[in-house]
DNA sequence: CAAACCCCGGCTTT
DNA sequence: AAAGCCGGGGTTTGTA
């Protein structure tokens, strides 16, 4: 799926980066032919590409996930049966206009039709074989007229598409002028056919915007049959990228009321994904998934418009039935079809899980039937912002024997998990309401928390989330208001039903264990020929502020207090004094904010700023070991040799030097007095240097 | 804890 | 059809 967005790299930039960040390896799934989908769409990616050939027969058993499952006592017309043959109809014309033109394409599916028909004659009188070699014969001279056409037509294409020397403007608009000419009359002969049906594809992305109108007038009617058709689908994802927005417009329009039957087509599946994704705003992403509703709400566009999917519900029993089998049978029938990581999916997906969490009682069977069809692929839902929450949701609510299926299926994707915009919240729930924190920690923690890792993932906006979580919980600021309700919604539906350990318990067990594990990769920078090293990591402000964060996290852990943190505070005081501070390359001048690194360890959690009486204070029963006052009375002595705080006071430099002495004010009057008599010395250097404002907040200190 | 800043989606412009 | 503006949200920063 992530593969088939990619080629229109064009347009909707955003939307596509958005999904080719992660890419979960898709699960290969048993019906759908994920290679060969990749292969129509590169085939079908630009024009200068190689041969058609390519596109072969991954069109076997296309329409046998179109039948309308019984759920839909909406549909009462029988369109899907009508349709098939339809494309029975479209393969047939095909092979005939392949072999006219004695075309080398080895398409299995032709092969297969071509067999089925020699088969066929066997069975029938005489007379009907007549009848039907008539017919035949009337068809391919029907064919042959086009089929000349089309050669002409390719001849002219073929000039049209070279890039090597790209054609100068005159000589493009004459070919095309000379295409459409010949094509004008037969377009929806063309469309159809997969090499034709590129000449048009061409001819839409070098041509004036007055004929693509005429073209998409001409096709009008027949968006539906386009769509459904294994080559058409390619131009109509042409039309829509470079088309008018009244050609969009129109186009939405037809196909509008038909999106259930699409969505279980499988060609129409990734037509409608690419509408939802690259072409539609929010309101119209709406109404697409409205659709999925029933047909009350295909028909009318507005209809429970601005009405959220519990409104509706909540009307009466009836509409809740109809919508939710409605919802189910979409949703079912797409993930079957490996469908799972299309967005519009993910959208009805959650309406349907909003449903289903208002009441986990009266669910229950729902509930666990949709979790039993998803458990499986869910690394292909956590990618979208929807997709995600429906992942999240489904954790909470599901019981114990299910999230180990949900966990082992996420946990081979460990990486693009965490790393993801929407996927780490997805962790955290895992984190959040789990209570069988082995399995959580076995499955992310010891996995994703390597030496080689996890320098990556403390430098990652999103990937550093779930370990602040495990260092702070909830509570830092870390996580935004919106992301913290959210997450507690999550915890909630779990608190209904499976999870039973307290929230600070489990986040215990889970830190007790991880913590160790952080330390130590964190530590395998400071050795050894590692890459990034500590002070790399140091001076990127997000990792920095992790480092200070994991250091400041009070824990009962014996290695810890006694050995890893003392090496992990020892290898930070190393690296400031390791070089002259008056050097461009020490940390201090090269990242102004390891001067708030070195602040929060002097002050630990032991010290905070009273923002009333304008000094700092002590706090009581804070202390951890090897950081505050303690360090604070390092450094002092650092700073205390020779001419170190001459230079210490000129720069940032002076921050850490205020905070210093006035931790040590408070504990330490003895050095504090020692420090003051040495900075008052340097009170003439200070009073020069006006626009640093550490060096004035010192001043002011005195 | 507020101001500055950045990123993104939606809209307008040439 | 690409480039550019605008507003909102979230993030980062500045330092009493």
């Amino acid at each position: 799926m992530a593969k088939g967005v990619k080629r229109t790299a064009t347009k909707g930039n955003a939307s596509e980066n958005k999904r080719a960040k992660f890419k979960p390896q898709p699960v290969p799934q048993p019906a759908s032919s994920l290679e060969n989908e990749a292969t129509f769409y590169e085939s079908a990616e630009d024009d200068s590409d190689k041969s058609s050939g390519s596109e072969s027969g991954s069109e076997s058993g296309s329409d046998s996930g179109a039948e309308s499952s019984s759920s839909d006592e909406l549909d009462s017309d029988n369109e899907t049966g009508e349709k098939s043959d339809e494309d029975e109809e479209i393969d047939e014309l095909d092979e005939l206009s392949e072999n006219d033109e004695e075309n080398a394409d080895s398409d299995t599916e032709s092969g297969e039709k071509a067999a089925a028909k020699a088969a066929d004659p066997n069975k029938k009188s005489s007379a009907e074989q007549h009848a039907e070699q008539r017919k035949l014969l009337a068809e391919r001279k029907l064919n042959r007229k086009s089929g000349a056409e089309v050669e002409r037509i390719k001849l002219l294409w073929e000039k049209l598409r070279v890039t090597k020397p790209p054609p100068s403007k005159e000589i493009k608009e004459k070919l095309c002028n000379e295409i459409w000419e010949l094509s004008k009359d037969i377009v929806l002969d063309l469309v159809l056919k997969h090499d034709a049906s590129r000449v048009v594809q061409t001819l839409i992305k070098h041509t004036t915007k007055l004929r693509r109108d005429l073209i998409v007038q001409a096709l009008k009617g027949n968006y539906y049959k386009l769509a459904t058709s294994s080559y058409g689908k390619y131009l109509l994802v042409k039309i829509l990228h470079y088309g008018s927005k009244e050609s969009r417009a129109l186009i939405v329009d037809e196909l509008h009321g038909n999106l259930r039957k699409l969505m279980r087509h499988k060609e129409g599946a990734y037509v409608v994904e690419d509408l939802f994704v690259l072409y539609s705003g929010a309101q119209q992403k709406q109404q697409m998934v409205r659709e999925f509703w029933g047909s009350e709400y295909a028909v009318f566009k507005d209809s429970g418009k601005d009405k959220s999917i519990l409104d509706i519900v909540g009307e009466s029993a009836e509409k809740k039935q109809l919508i939710m089998t409605n919802l189910s049978g979409t949703i079912v029938a797409s993930i079957a079809k490996g469908s799972t990581g299309f967005q519009i999916l993910h959208a009805a997906m959650k309406d349907y899980v909003t449903v289903l969490t208002s009441d986990l009682e009266k669910h229950d069977l729902q509930i666990r039937e949709f979790i039993d069809a998803l458990a499986e692929q869910f690394a292909e839902l956590v990618h979208t912002q929807e997709g995600a929450e429906v992942a999240s949701s489904l954790i909470a609510i599901a019981n114990a024997k299910e999230r180990k299926t949900i966990i082992r299926s996420l946990k081979t994707h460990g990486k693009e998990l965490i790393k993801n915009e929407y996927g780490n919240a997805v962790l955290i729930t895992l984190f959040m309401t789990v209570d069988d924190t082995v399995l959580v920690h076995k499955s992310f923690s010891a996995e994703l928390f390597t030496p080689e890792l996890l320098p990556e993932l403390v430098q990652d906006k999103f990937a550093r989330r779930p370990l602040l979580y495990l260092l702070t919980g909830l509570a830092g600021r870390y996580f935004s208001p919106k992301i913290k309700s959210e997450l507690t919604r999550y915890e909630m539906l779990a608190y209904a039903k499976t999870t039973k350990k307290p929230q600070e318990q489990r986040l215990a067990e889970l830190q007790s264990k991880a913590l160790p594990v952080i330390y130590k990769s964190l530590l395998a920078t400071t050795s050894g020929d590692s890459e990034p090293t500590l002070a790399q990591l140091l001076a990127l402000n997000v990792a920095a502020q992790f480092v200070t964060e994991l250091i400041l996290t009070k824990t009962d852990d014996e290695e810890i207090n006694s050995k890893l943190r003392p090496q992990l505070v020892d290898a930070i005081f190393d690296i400031t004094f390791a070089s002259d501070i008056l050097e461009d390359f020490h940390l201090l001048n090269k990242t102004p904010f390891f001067s708030r690194t070195l602040k929060a360890l002097i002050q630990g959690n032991e010290f905070k700023w009273d923002n009333e009486a304008k000094k700092l204070v002590a706090v009581d029963g804070a202390e951890i070991p090897q950081v505050g006052s303690e360090f604070a009375a390092r450094l002092a002595d650092a700073l205390l040799q020779d001419k170190a705080l001459a230079k210490w006071v000129t720069g940032q430099g002076a921050f850490v030097v205020l905070a210093v002495y006035e931790v040590l004010t408070i504990l330490d009057k003895e050095k504090s007095l020692e420090i003051r008599k040495a900075i008052k010395k340097l009170r003439k250097d200070l009073e020069r240097d006006t626009d640093n404002k550490g060096a004035q907040l010192l001043l002011k200190s005195l």
